[in-house]
DNA sequence: CGGCCGGTTGAGTACAATCAATTCTGGTGG
DNA sequence: CCACCAGAATTGATTGTACTCAACCGGCCG
């Protein structure tokens, strides 16, 4: 018998419960799982590393297994022809993907940065999600966040000033990350891959980044930190100008 | 006692099920709730039914109901700034909206056609949600096919070229609809909203409309009624010349 | 019959794509 | 530790596409 069962671990869901009562402004995202819960999960996953640049699954595998973001970030895509692709989000942890696709998986994920995460058998999450009301409760909260993110993604992309995207875009990833020190951010993935995001080329990124330093909106300390100097601007640069 | 249980009414959910094991290609758009489990929320539900063109809510209200669509089109969007919006999706009978919000809409709902519609309020919804399981699996599916569907719709806007985008839109309109006849799509938005969605301005839809007209790849009846010619072609300009 | 809204069409403009050249970065091996 | 290399990012010049603004057309409703 366990003497010790603290440090109960497993897969973690976090995410902002779309149906929290109360005050409108200080909700904040936590751990939608029970330790229960998790232990029920931890029994049915393994935990799975990627190097950074690694492949997770092609569009098109046979879909599996659904994977739980430990650390790390990942990307995920779509080809839409030879050579180009579309990402349709940056994943991290606390993030679950994998989920929804209809036997094969609908789209590509790599890891964009050294990854470590629990990977869960499809048909043992279905079988475990059946028995467990609240579980269900927890993943479904999941679920209306990642659509709340796919559906502003499609308002980002909507813009069509390639200024405006990245302010929507860097707006996302402070509201993502959880503003640790003053009003830097961390941004792991390439210029390419924000490009991939944004609907642009690496150089109408670059410009755009560019645009925002000489208006003293943004500075870039390296390719991967960037500090908001003036976030009203950002917020205005990112609403208006759109079309 | 109820002699005739036939006929039992209430909220229709339906969605292709991404657990689906078996043959790839024969899957469908289902009902995923059983009859039990729509008697269960037709108790907490009302009908309520919209004008063509009324306000379901705004985005900013207090979210206390979600909708089931019985009939009609509803057009979801975003206000980006003053006059300018982006539609997020299109939903059809079937569809669920509304729930995924954190105690505020956070996007606007509009009726395109005349519609009746299941409204549940979001308590009691939530309150059936924690005893039921098999419930939550319906839900989770449809979740994740609008997360799919969000995705589709920012592969979409990442596209550049407006033929590309429509292409895509049609393609789109045309899986939504059970290919009743031949192959006639009926569109019934109009040409603003269609740019609305694509993130084109009416006049490139208009012009965009005028070139896949020419190159015979759709013919139009009237404003509403689009005929597929060449279906190959269509699906090519969609995938192809994207960027 | 007239007004109005939505759609189409036309001319000029603005913005990002493209292509290509150059600098910068990060990782590798001497 | 430095030199080197390959990939990534930046920058520049040019081109193409969709936006803007505007005029025009057509149907629908009063």
């Amino acid at each position: 018998m366990s003497v010790n069962p603290k440090r109960i671990t497993g897969p973690a869901i976090h995410a902002v419960d779309p149906w929290m009562r109360g005050d409108p402004q200080k909700r904040a995202r936590h751990q939608l799982l029970s330790d229960d819960e998790r232990a029920q999960l931890a029994k049915i996953s393994s935990i799975v590393r990627f190097e950074k640049g690694e492949q997770i699954y092609l569009e098109g595998d046979r879909a599996d297994a659904a994977f739980n973001i430990i650390s790390g970030v990942v990307t995920a895509y779509r080809a839409v022809e030879a050579g180009a692709r579309v990402v349709t989000s940056f994943l991290y942890p606390g993030d679950l993907f994998g989920l929804s696709e209809e036997g094969i998986y609908s789209g590509s994920t790599k890891a964009t940065t050294f990854v470590v995460a629990y990977k869960m058998p499809l048909e043992a999450v279905r079988r475990v999600l059946r028995k467990n009301a609240d579980l269900d409760v927890g993943v479904i909260i999941k679920l209306c966040e990642e659509l709340r993110e796919a559906q502003h993604h499609a308002v980002l992309l909507a813009q069509k000033k390639a200024v405006s995207r990245l302010a929507r875009f860097l707006e996302l990833q402070e509201h993502l990350q959880f503003l640790s020190d003053g009003r830097t951010i961390f941004l792991p993935m390439k210029r390419s891959e924000i490009g991939d995001y944004l609907g642009l080329t690496p150089a109408a990124v670059s410009r755009a980044f560019r645009t925002l330093v000489l208006k003293k909106i943004i500075s870039d300390q390296d390719l991967h930190h960037v500090k908001i100097v003036n976030r009203n601007a950002l917020y205005r640069i990112a609403d208006s100008t759109s079309r």
